[in-house]
DNA sequence: GACACGTGGCT
DNA sequence: TAGCCAAGTGT
């Protein structure tokens, strides 16, 4: 085993990070699940939906059985929803393709939705034990730093040379302990901003801190500004107080997440509206902005009280009068989530 | 290679 | 405050 390997083991026994709920049990199901949870989202936030996910599906049979409704009530709040029809999807591939587990072979799991190479690795490494490099956010970090990589690793180049490093630094020998120790190592002491480098079993051959230069590597991603949309969301109430949702289609943001219908602006609302119940009063509330990775979105809602159903037209798979009780069932985008929590009571009227 | 795809926390 | 970023993948 490299030194490398062999110093960053022996920190990881006393430092690394040994309670994770995914740890305990460690099955090939939970594993996953937290990857695919882990991916762009840090461990803290991921906790809380891990365990309820696992707690209302602890199987790879309970997933493939579940309604997609559910998955995505699940995972409401975590944000990039793709995963979670990925993950969906893939435990069904494996129901029907793979006997009902995941693949230990690496070309099998990576053909699975929503598994890349490194979640591959990943999984293979955690749960089966079997030697295959990772290379997250945290493991480029780590290696960037150690030797000295200086550029983005979007470019081919970088990326090439992080994943060479990533397998020449892998054992055969505690395989699954390695990438851990790695993303702990990277999550804990190698961090982005000041790290602990004083604590760093790597410290004595570690190129950026040699050269002074943990400050400048990773080399960031060139910034670029966002654009800002706008939008218009109604809400319509009924006098028993339920809501109308609408279910958002494949493509684009919150895609299959129930939200409210959307409209350019005021004229066009009341349009939409009408195309659905009949109103006759409309409460602009406070306006606000939901930012996104690639956009800003503006947000007015609309509130349109007393809404009486147009019956042709509601309740059907994608439009729904839903009570305010349901919602916590519901996979709602969480700028919806947390208006529809904050709405002001009917006006009595 | 660039971009779409969420959300919340930190600086 | 506004920007940056965190256990990436798919197109």
């Amino acid at each position: 085993m490299s030194s490398f390997a062999s110093a960053l083991l022996a920190w990881f026994d006393h430092h690394g990070r040994h309670d994770l709920p995914w740890q305990h049990p460690r099955d090939a199901y939970r594993v996953w699940l937290s990857e695919i949870m882990l991916q762009q989202t840090q461990v803290v936030t991921v906790i809380p939906y891990f365990q309820r996910f696992v707690q209302q599906l602890p199987t790879l049979h309970d997933l493939a059985a579940a309604d997609e409704d559910t998955v995505l009530a699940l995972w409401s709040g975590l944000g990039y929803y793709r995963r979670a029809r990925f993950l969906h999807r893939a435990a069904q591939a494996c129901v029907e393709q793979h006997a009902g587990e995941l693949p230990r072979d690496f070309d099998a799991l990576a053909a699975l939705p929503g598994i890349g190479r490194s979640t591959a690795g990943a999984i293979l490494a955690q749960a089966y034990g079997l030697r295959f490099p990772i290379l997250d956010g945290n493991v480029k970090r780590v290696l960037t730093r150690y030797h000295g990589i200086v550029g983005h690793p979007s470019e081919r180049e970088v990326e090439k040379q992080l994943w060479q490093r990533a397998e020449a630094h892998t054992p055969a020998e505690r395989t699954a302990d390695y990438t851990q120790a790695i993303m702990d190592l990277g999550a804990t002491i190698c961090v982005r901003t000041r790290p602990l480098c004083a604590m760093c079993p790597m410290q004595t051959d570690c190129v950026a801190h040699r050269d002074n230069l943990t400050a400048q590597l990773p080399t960031p991603k060139p910034g670029k500004t966002i654009p800002t949309r706008s939008t218009t969301m109604l809400i319509l109430r009924d006098s028993d107080g339920r809501v109308l949702l609408q279910r958002r289609g494949p493509q684009g943001v919150w895609s299959g997440l129930w939200s409210l219908p959307e409209a350019d602006g005021t004229d066009d609302a009341w349009r939409e509206a009408q195309r659905h119940a009949r109103i006759d009063d409309a409460q602009s509330l406070t306006p606000f902005v939901h930012v996104f990775s690639h956009y800003r979105l503006q947000i007015q809602p609309l509130l349109f009280d007393g809404a009486t159903t147009v019956s042709a037209i509601a309740d059907n798979a994608d439009l729904r009068w839903y009570a305010t009780t349901e919602l916590p069932k519901l996979g709602l985008p969480a700028p919806v989530r947390s208006l529809l929590m904050a709405l002001p009571e009917p006006t009595a009227s």
